[in-house]
Order: structure tokens, then sequence, then C-alpha cells
DNA sequence: CGCCGAGTTGAACTGAATCAAGAAACGTGG
DNA sequence: CCACGTTTCTTGATTCAGTTCAACTCGGCG
């Protein structure tokens, strides 16, 4: 599993770790596997953990009042997954987060990742290029949600995360997308006999 | 000017930074005017600059193929205002930036925000707390935008950016939230008499 | 084999968009 | 400082994209 781990590092760093800066990484790494369906968090207690998924399919979604779920991300291989305003704060979380698939995991806490910091320039900068890539991709979306159509949607999506497809049942892609399951079985029709 | 930008950074990083070490910051930010209107960063081009707002307002938006703007941030006193992701990565913005009030800015480059990452330990640490302000924010808006009808977006705007109602504009912020001019004045309407 | 969740399809409904016209507010130049 | 043009905001009537509700199909799992 953390052979995975660091291949991903070496990549989105574009450097190469050496052997005993990657050991402060296994420490502060634990392995963990969940259970399709298994939850990794729950509304309103503290998100403890942050996840390096190395296996499986995850989302974060909240819960309205009306017992409806709505999808704000969702985490394939190599993808992290936390909320991570409860992460850094400590705060309680109004999301939930639960395994899609079986799901193998790299979990570690917020001290860890901060003494990792300290520890390993490399890893700061990783955190940084992440940060900075979830931000701009959350720009985009904010751009999709507020000015293209359900199908417009829809094919924004096949073009940016193709993979969702395949991975994430269609009620999902639909939470995800902010449209009812009908609608977007209706569009799929529509896109897929053009 | 420099002082609001002091004030600042001692503010969000919680620490005192020493007069040598600010002076880093003279050097690595120009100051600059706009008048209302005008443009800090037209679609096509390369985002050169990041300004930090001393006094004014501004807005990022996009405009799609109908020609209609799509609004996707405001920044007012205190906010940071660029396209991160073409100050970062040099490439061609797809966005606009204009002055929605005559403004007050210090301006940066991307090189300049490197050196001084390097020289001053408090700019890096008040870049990870911004990125990761800007992140959580995102999400939030995210959120609401797939989760909220009409009224629910104008309320949580209403609650979390109260400012932005005096300084913006109902037909931009109805853009901001994707909604048309009309449907925001009706909204208002109903919000306001109950 | 049977059940259950996931996906599809149809019909009726509704929240928000569009189109259009007027009222109010704003700022610019004479 | 007023007058005129422009932009912003409101209001009404109509349309439409997407939701809701409901029934049915399909595929997988126990």
């Amino acid at each position: 599993m953390y052979d995975v781990f660091r291949k991903y590092i070496n990549e989105v760093t574009s450097s190469i770790i050496p052997d005993d800066e990657f050991k402060h990484y296994e420490e502060a790494f634990a392995k963990k596997t969940m259970k399709k369906k298994q939850f990794f968090l729950h509304e309103g207690s503290v998100c403890k953990y942050a996840a390096f998924i190395v296996k499986g399919a995850m989302r974060l979604y909240s819960i309205d009042e009306k017992g409806h779920e709505h999808i704000v991300r969702f985490g394939i291989e190599s993808w992290w997954m936390t909320d991570r305003e409860s992460f850094q704060m400590l705060t309680p979380s109004r999301y939930n987060i639960d395994a899609v698939e079986d799901c193998e995991l790299l979990v570690t806490t917020s001290e860890a990742v901060a003494r990792l910091k300290d520890r390993s320039p490399l890893f700061l900068k990783l955190m940084q290029i992440l940060d900075q890539n979830s931000y701009i991709a959350s720009q985009h979306r904010i751009e999709s949600t507020i000015s293209y159509t359900a199908e417009e949607k829809f094919m924004q999506l096949m073009n940016t995360y193709p993979a969702f497809l395949h991975r994430f049942p269609q009620n999902m892609i639909a939470s995800y997308l902010g449209l009812t399951p009908e609608t977007l079985s209706r569009i799929r029709k529509q896109v897929l006999l053009k």
C-alpha cells in the first residue's frame, strides 16, 4: 500500500523521495480498510482523520431537513477524503463520509500532518499543491453549477471526470450534479443517442 | 496603504511581523488604483497579477456563449483577487476581473510571491491559511448551489456575507447566486416582508 | 427463486426563466 | 444644480426546464 502512496507523492511533487524521509510517512499514515457502506465520518462528530484512497471509492455528503442527500465530493484512487474544515479546526462536521465501494485507505490525523510538514519539505509542497488544485477544481464546479443547464452539467462531468460515471451509481451522480435521478436518466438517454 | 496590509497579516496569522521582515512585503507588492468598471483581467490573457484589496470592490466572472455573465467570486476590502489557476500556471484565463467600485490595491506577481514565501515564513503561513479558507468557503458554496432553492440561497448569502448586499447591485448578486435579476427581486420582496 | 435497490418512463405540476414594459435611482455634462 | 440619458430594479404574463409522484422493468444478491 505504501508504495502506491510513495509513487503518488513522487508524481505530484515531481521529485524522488529518499528512503529515510519516507519513513516519516509510514509513521504518520496508518492502513485502514473499509467495507462498502461503512461510515468514515458521521454528521455531528469531529473528522479526526484524513484518508488517502489507495483503492476504492467514497463520497462526502450532507443531508437536508427533508432527508435528501447532497453529494459535495467524490473520491476514488489517489484522491484524499476528509472534511477539511472539521479536520483542521476540530469542529463538529455537518457532513457524512462513507464508502461507496470496499476501500483500502491510508489515514492520518491533523497532528501527524503538522509534524510531517515540519519533517518533510516535500510533504509541505504536496499539501500546497493539493490545496491549490482543490481550490481551482472547486471554482470550476461553482462556475458550472451557476452557469449551466442540467445537460451541460452532465456533459462537463463526462469530460472532466469520466471515471465517475462507471464508479458511482446514477442516483449519486445526480445528487452530485444537483439533479433528480429521473432528470439524469432522461438527459443521459438524450445525450447518448446523439 | 501598507499599514492596512500589515495589520491584516498580523491578524490572520496571529503574529506580529517585524519591521525588517515587512520590508520584503513592500518590495513584493506595488500600489495600484483602479477606476470603477476598469478591467484587471480580460478573458484570454494570462492573469499575471494578484491583488490584495485595500479599498473598493471587484468581481471575477465568466461570459457564456449567449453573452451572459456568471459571477464566480466577489472581493471587497481585505480580500484577494486573482484567477488562481491562470496566476499560478501562467495559462490564459477564461475569466474577467473588473472593478465594481474605485479600488486601491496592492498587486504582486507569482515570482514575487514565491520569493516572499522563501523569505518570510509568516507569508508562507498566510498563504496556507488563505488556501484552506478559500477551499472551505468553496465547499460551502457548492453545497448551497446544489442543495438549496433560490430563496434559501439568498438567505444563506444574507447570513454569510451581508456586506455584499450593500456593495453590489442586485443583478450582480443574482448572477452570483445563479438566478435572474427578476427572480431575485421577487424573492427579496417576499423575504423582507416576513 | 424471490426480493429489493437501481434505473426507466410517463403524466402532471411548479419554481424559476424569459419576455416585455414601466418606474426609480444614478451620474454626467451643460 | 438641474435635465437628460443610462443603468438598475420592479412587476406582470407566459413559457419551460426540471421536479414530483407513480408505476413498471431489470439485474444482482441472499
